[in-house]
Parts: C-alpha cells; sequence; structure tokens
DNA sequence: AACTATTTATAAAC
DNA sequence: TGTTTATAAATAGTT
C-alpha cells in the first residue's frame, strides 16, 4: 500500500530496509494492540532486527506471562508428558544400574521444581555436554562396527562365504535413515 | 479500514468480536510474515483468543528458539551503572543453593566408555528429554522472576523512590516499543 | 519526519 | 462460513 505494489521478498538495498523495517514494525505493533484491545485477546510480539535489536509487544500481562501460558499449552498438548513417560520407561529398563538411580533422582519432575535457575543453567550445561559426549561414544562405537563388518565382508568375500546375510544387516542404512535398529544387539 | 471507522475498544458483541477477531489475526499474522521476509527480521508471534485458543507464528527457526534468544539476549546486554541496584537484586534472586555437585559425578567420560550402542542410544533419548525439562523449569523460573520484578517496579513507582532509574526503563514500551533496556543488568 | 498517491486491510452487508 | 463493496488505514516513494 504505497505509491507501488512491492514484491515480499527481502529489501536488497540497506537503507530502504531500514526505513520499512522501522514503519512496518510500528505498523505491526498498533495492529497487534488493536487485535487485543477489540477482541480480548492476548498477543505477544517478538521482533529481532537484522541487527539484532530487539522490539517487543505485549498487552496487559507481561510478556514472561504470555510466553508462560504458551509454555502451558505445549505441555499440556501432550508433548512434555510423551517424553516423561519414555523417561520412566527406559528408566525401567535400566533398573538396577547406577544410571537408572542417577536419573530418577535427579531427572524426576519433582526433583526439578526445587532447584534454582542457577543451579538449572549448570544442570542444562552439564547435560548438553553430557548429551555431546553421548553422542559421539556413540557414533565412535557405530563408526568401530561399521569398520569391523567391512572386515568381516571383506574376508568372507575372499572364502566365498555367506556374502548374503552381511550384506543385509549394513543396508538397514538406506531404507529409511532410522540408525536406532541399526545394530539391535549391540 | 472498513465502512465505517471503529473505536478501538472492546467490541462487546460475541459473534462480531469473533469475525473480528479471525479477520485481524490473519491480517497481522500476514503482516508479520512480511515484515520478516522483507526486512530480514526474526518474528514471533503468540496470539491467544479470549477463549483459550492459540495461534502462532514464526519465521525460521523454532518459536521456543526466538523465546531462548529473547532470554539469552536480555541475559547479554551490558552492564548499566544506573541499574546496579537492579542487577544485584535480580542476581539475589537467580542464586541459589549451588546443589549441582552431585550431577557432575554421574556425567563422568568413563562411565560411558562402558556402554553399547543401544544403551548409548537409550541415554542419548533420556537425556536429549531431560534436556527439554530443565530449559522449561529454567524458562519458567526466570518468567517468574522478571514478573516479580515488574511487580515491584511498578511499586516502587507508586511510592515514587528511585523515580528516575526505573521509569527509564520502563518507559521503552511507550516512546518507541524498545523494551531492549528493560533489565540492562541482566 | 512530513507528504501524497496508491495499495491493502477490513467493517458491514450479503 | 465465504464473497463483495465501500471506506479507512497503511505505506512506498518522494521531499
Amino acid at each position: 500500500m504505497g505509491k507501488k505494489k512491492v514484491e515480499i521478498k527481502r529489501i536488497e538495498n540497506k537503507s530502504t530496509r531500514q526505513i520499512t523495517f522501522s514503519k512496518r514494525r510500528n505498523g505491526l505493533m498498533k495492529k497487534a494492540r488493536e487485535l487485543s484491545i477489540l477482541c480480548d485477546a492476548k498477543v505477544a510480539l517478538l521482533i529481532f532486527s537484522s541487527t539484532g535489536k530487539l522490539y517487543e509487544l505485549c498487552n496487559g500481562d507481561s510478556l514472561a506471562e504470555v510466553v508462560q501460558q504458551y509454555w502451558d499449552h505445549l505441555g499440556a498438548s501432550g508433548t512434555d508428558t510423551k517424553s516423561q513417560e519414555l523417561c520412566f520407561e527406559i528408566a525401567d529398563i535400566w533398573s538396577g544400574s547406577a544410571s537408572s538411580q542417577m536419573i530418577k533422582r535427579h531427572f524426576g519432575v519433582s526433583e526439578l521444581e526445587h532447584l534454582s535457575v542457577s543451579d538449572l543453567m549448570e544442570l542444562e550445561k552439564l547435560t548438553h555436554a553430557a548429551l555431546s559426549r553421548i553422542r559421539s561414544a556413540k557414533m565412535r562405537l557405530m563408526m568401530e562396527s561399521v569398520v569391523n563388518l567391512k572386515k568381516k565382508i571383506e574376508a568372507l568375500e575372499k572364502t566365498n562365504d555367506v556374502n548374503n546375510v552381511v550384506t543385509r544387516s549394513i543396508d538397514c542404512d538406506q531404507t529409511d535413515g532410522v540408525t536406532h535398529n541399526l545394530f539391535p544387539g549391540l
């Protein structure tokens, strides 16, 4: 809605982009405010400019509250519950091992409630690091397995023995990309 | 922008409100999308209808990531001498007992050496789920802190205490919608 | 930042 | 719910 119709694609000219950003950002926020007032809705708007500057808008409640409601919404829609169930299921499979006890103690739902933000940040860092290490350990083992399997194949090919069986187990990769069952026995 | 000019105030007629909500919500989302494309900005939009239904829009990254960036942003902004009091206050709120020593023990490298690929896969899934829950617990606490601080600020304003510091940081909202420096010390 | 020529959004009606 | 229409609002390009 201006002197010319504009295509909706990235504006290449930097200063034009900046001025358009400023104008449209104001327009968007105004409309967000109007919607919240007219229709009695909660609206939260987060805008990061390309330079990383933050603009936020939120009606009535604080943005935090609206975002909280968002998280509650996600939590209610089952995602969290599912992963919790999975969590306990796996913990049961592992019952008896030290790891399982640790998991139950530290990752139980109720346990998290008692931690402070700094504790949680620490835990987040540790868990993230742990995830990296778990993944690379897994990767290393898988690679070793693959190397071993390839050696096996080579050996089998040389002796012209049971060629068929080995090739099949390798093919799992190609079917659907699921590595979960790649080495069921390991 | 219709046959008649409308006042920006709550629409009392329920069905009219519903129709307007639907139309304006679509318009708002369209404009949000356009802004993000035209100006290379990250935009997150959360809309809760009065009936509690959620509509969300977010370009590129997931909404969770944009919200995460929002928190990182709050956390990254530099120290401002004027709001040091708030800064310390927040630090007090966010710091707690460091009960995370125990956790460190359980993620030692050596333990991973003894696990099989399928064990590691399970552990990876489990850890990933745990990470999600840790993050959302952290998010929740942080948001609560911000809510409390905002209330505190309101109270301070009313008693005409430290008017200068507090008012400036709150006014960002009104001047140009920039709340970027709302908690500069965080 | 203010001004217009246009485009776009939308209120009311259907 | 969707389409049309008259009008208000937003805004692209200009100054």
